[in-house]
DNA sequence: TATATATTTCCTGATT
DNA sequence: TAATCAGGAAATATAT
């Protein structure tokens, strides 16, 4: 739980230096620039916002994490009235906690307090932070899952350990992904970093399908990390055999809800996978080490850590199985609809092309304004 | 429901 | 030799 507030902490710290504090009320709104016009537009119809009416409610179009007590009850009585909901039989003042105590709620705890009602908030909290298209959330969303992942699989371990250690060590050297969100001046990572960005869902490392490996991510077994119930397959595993030609099958709706837990029924599409790769290029401060410009003008970047940029992309489409030799495959496509360029002998480098967007200084600059 | 689009996966061969 | 690139083929997921 430290560690989830830590790394609220974090990206708390990071949108109040990333927006102007002189606008409180849009301190938490993605702008165009930052998040792309599709996300925007997504902010903007997101069906559980109470977009209706002349005034904003004072908590939309922020995460729920991020609501102050004010916030969250006036969230309540929206849904109480959404719901038609009889007030008197909620006791308010067990309601007095901040948008980040709300979503650590148990849906047995807001059952208790807000009785049938709690199911149904539960469920809309769910669909507000799973909907949210901002593309930190789903960071936010995953370093707090994996945190979580992580200490329940160090529970049963000696925590001191050499194994242990060991996993630590490795996550935190791992952890660079974002080296830029533990700066100087934010919090210590302390025991948040090890569960940072795709930690938990690296690929096998006997994967002899893995291409790339500026760094291996893979801190640990996979099956200590494996998450979500995906099919952690083996390239020439025995045991499975060879794998089938294209993306394997989802897992059936209920196996699914029953590994993940309760989750939104519409969870964003969000981004493609160049808008991914433009979006951490645009974000420096976050993915440090992750890829760099080699010449911004001309819209050249390079993937400094190619397996951990796929792992990542992988966390975001909630595929462990992602690595730097399938994303490259997916870029390759992007030379003939021109959105990227190819640049002939140079590993790893690509270029933005003429179909793609978003990322010049005159459009993001622009865009901001 | 059918179709188009966007990947995802696997593969072979070439290049660095 | 390993990593990466290139691109064909086939498959699925999602949007329309």
């Amino acid at each position: 739980m430290a560690a989830t507030c830590e790394i609220s902490n974090v990206f708390s710290n990071y949108f109040s230096t990333m927006y102007s504090p002189e606008e409180p009320a849009l301190a938490s709104v993605p702008t165009a620039a930052t998040f792309g016009a599709e996300d925007l537009v997504l902010t903007l119809s997101n069906p559980q916002m109470p977009l209706e009416g002349p005034e904003k409610a004072s908590w939309s179009g922020k995460q729920p994490q991020f609501w102050s007590k004010a916030q969250v009850l006036d969230w309540i009585s929206y849904q109480v009235e959404k719901n038609k909901y009889d007030a008197s039989s909620i006791d308010f003042s067990r309601c007095d906690m901040d948008g980040a105590t709300l979503c650590n709620c148990a849906p047995e705890e807001l059952r208790l307090v807000f009785g049938p009602l709690g199911d149904q908030l539960y469920s809309q909290l769910w669909d507000l932070t799973s909907s949210f298209p901002d593309e930190l959330s789903w960071i936010i969303e995953l370093l707090e899952k994996d945190s979580m992942a992580f200490q329940e699989t160090l529970g049963p371990f000696d925590q001191g350990s050499p194994f242990s250690q060991e996993v630590l060590e490795e996550g935190r050297q791992a952890s660079s992904y974002f080296p830029g969100s533990y700066g100087t001046g934010a919090p210590s990572p302390g025991s948040s970093d090890v569960s940072t960005a795709g930690t938990g869902t690296s690929q096998s490392p006997h994967s002899s399908d893995s291409g790339g490996s500026d760094v291996d991510l893979d801190l640990t077994d996979s099956k200590l990390f494996s998450r979500d119930g995906f099919p952690d397959y083996k390239k020439g595993d025995p045991k499975h055999g060879k794998r089938k030609r294209g993306r394997p099958r989802k897992l059936s709706k209920e196996s699914r809800e029953c590994l993940e837990g309760k989750r939104s029924k519409h969870a964003p599409r969000g981004t493609h996978l160049w808008e991914f790769i433009r979006d951490i290029l645009l974000h420096p401060e976050l993915n440090e080490g992750l890829m760099k410009w080699e010449n911004r003008q001309e819209g050249v970047f390079k993937f400094l850590r190619s397996e951990a940029v796929a792992q990542l992309w992988g966390q975001k489409k909630r595929n462990n199985s992602m690595t730097y030799e399938k994303l490259s495959r997916a870029m390759r496509y992007y030379y003939k609809r021109e959105i990227l360029e190819r640049v002939d002998g140079r590993r790893l480098v690509y270029k933005f092309g003429k179909n793609s967007s978003g990322w010049k200084e005159e459009e993001v600059a622009g865009s901001r304004n």
